[in-house]
RNA sequence: GCGCUCGUAGUGAAGUUGGCCUAUCACGCCUCCCUGUCACGGAGGAGAUCGCCGGUUCGAAUCCGGUCGGGCGCGCCA
């Protein structure tokens, strides 16, 4: 018999009909028992009034997979309008031993408890609430891709494994590969400007993997990066307003199409404005200083509480929850980047609710000032991890620049969950490697 | 990596100025009762060498040292 899912029982009234799925709870009250059944578009409310058939789940604990047949019956007091009656049932995965975890009730997300989270990420994921944190993150992805195809990107894929570390900056994994040292990608960088070349347009959404010993509520040594590039662009306004654009984009869609959903995470509200809000980052150190009376004016960076204080700023004055940073120190700038003559560098920070979720920078494109200023920096031009890069720059790159875009961090602050890992299902960390 | 903080049944918590702890509660689990539950309700039961090692003491979940692990903040972060 053919399988109905949980969404469509109620349109099936008067029909016996079949439906399989995951024992979800048991309500048992004596002569009317109550089970619910979960299958992947929602819960349904079976009556089992036989006695005989309620003894078949004797010893069976919740996740046991069945298959029940019976008739649908309208009732209000249903939930959905519509339950189960007359049921037999039979036990297609039987479950014998107790769950560590109540898999029907809400699941801690306090920080001490995010190590029971993880441990038991196998359980919990199996929980309604859950669950909706993926589903809103795969929707997120989604709209993603679309917005991008739509202004004529082409998605790529590029490989994490490397041979000998390149760009330097953060650690990188080495392992062995046959005999040679090999190392994890911290980023498609080098490869997705490659692909301006061909495509102009471009971006990727793929791992990272970073080896800092970083133990803060924002980091992961395996991320999700978004990685867009762009070229023949005329400034890089033009990719700021590209990659804002998507952003607000992919959160109104969100906001619109899982509204119940992000209320019951308490997600704060949304708030757009048409152009995104920006400071330079020697701004913002005058701002935050004369603001807090800490002196920030010589870091080069911001500090993640100067990341929030802008934030907060820029949502309570200026109603918007994105805003940009821009116009780094030329010292902490990178060998790709694209110096202005003002001793700064083309490149923006988007901020999302406090957090940096996105690097925006140009790239130097000249092959001549390129090689310069790599070997202003010690660089070897001639090793392979630098060689072929540069043919791309030798038989022409347009101006192009683009974005890094950390996907765990624009769920986690979406949602408003408290720690990245929140917004991944199985997160690798310094302790973690699973499940 | 540094600083602060936490570690108690399967899960979440209380107890932590040493003795009233033979360690408390809630959920879950087991047995039974219950005909409209939806965090069902009720009665009973099982389940913890209080992270680990060592020390102080007549006596340690509680104090001290070490160690392992978690969390938060900072640093680092193309």
């Amino acid at each position: 018999m053919k399988r109905i899912l949980a969404r469509d029982v109620v349109s099936n009234v008067g029909q016996s009909i079949t439906i399989s799925g995951w024992l979800h709870k048991k309500r048992l009250l004596g002569g009317l028992n109550f089970l619910s059944i979960r299958d992947r578009s929602g819960v349904t409310q079976i009556l089992v009034d036989s006695k005989d058939e309620l003894e078949k789940l004797r010893g069976m604990q919740i996740g046991t997979v069945l298959e029940l047949t019976g008739m649908v019956v309208a009732d209000s007091r249903a939930p959905g309008g519509a339950e189960l009656h007359g049921v037999s049932l039979t036990v297609l995965s039987p479950v014998t031993d107790e769950p560590p975890i109540e898999i029907d009730k809400p699941i801690s997300h306090k920080s001490e408890n995010l190590d029971s989270l993880f441990e038991y990420r196998i359980l919990n994921i199996r929980n309604l609430q859950e669950q909706k944190i993926f589903r809103i993150r795969a929707d997120m992805v989604h709209y993603i891709r679309e917005f991008l195809r739509s202004q004529e990107f082409v998605e790529i894929d590029t490989p994490k494994l490397l041979g000998a570390p390149t760009e330097g900056g953060a650690e990188v994994f080495k392992l062995d590969y046959f005999g040679q040292v090999a190392t994890l990608a911290q980023s498609p960088q080098f490869f997705k400007q490659i692909m301006v070349g061909a495509f102009e347009r471009v971006f990727e959404i793929g791992h990272s993997y970073r080896a800092e010993p970083s133990a803060t509520t924002r980091h992961l040594t395996e991320l999700t990066m978004l990685d867009i590039e762009m070229g023949f662009i005329k400034n890089h306004d033009e990719v700021k307003k590209m990659v804002a654009d998507m952003t607000k984009n992919v959160l109104q869609r969100i906001y619109d199409e899982h509204t119940d959903d992000l209320r019951s995470f308490n997600a704060p509200e949304l708030k757009l404005t048409d152009d995104v809000p920006q400071f330079t980052i020697a701004e913002i150190h005058e701002m935050y200083t004369k603001a807090t009376g800490t002196d920030t004016t010589s870091e080069k960076d911001l500090i993640p509480d100067e990341e929030r204080w802008i934030a907060e700023h820029a949502r309570k004055q200026l109603g918007s929850d994105l805003v940009y940073a821009t116009d780094f120190p030329r010292e902490a700038g990178k060998f790709y980047h694209k110096f202005k003559d003002d001793n700064t560098v083309a490149w923006a920070d988007l901020l999302f609710r406090g957090l940096e979720i996105a690097t925006v920078p140009l790239r130097e494109n000249n092959y001549e000032k390129m090689v310069e200023q790599m070997q202003a920096v010690g660089i070897d031009v001639t090793l392979d991890g630098f060689k072929y890069y540069l043919q791309a720059f030798k038989y022409g790159l347009p101006v192009h620049g683009g974005c890094g875009f950390g996907i765990d961090r624009l769920v986690q602050k979406t949602i408003g969950l408290g720690n990245v890992k929140e917004a991944t299902l199985f997160p690798r960390d310094i302790n973690r490697l699973a499940p």
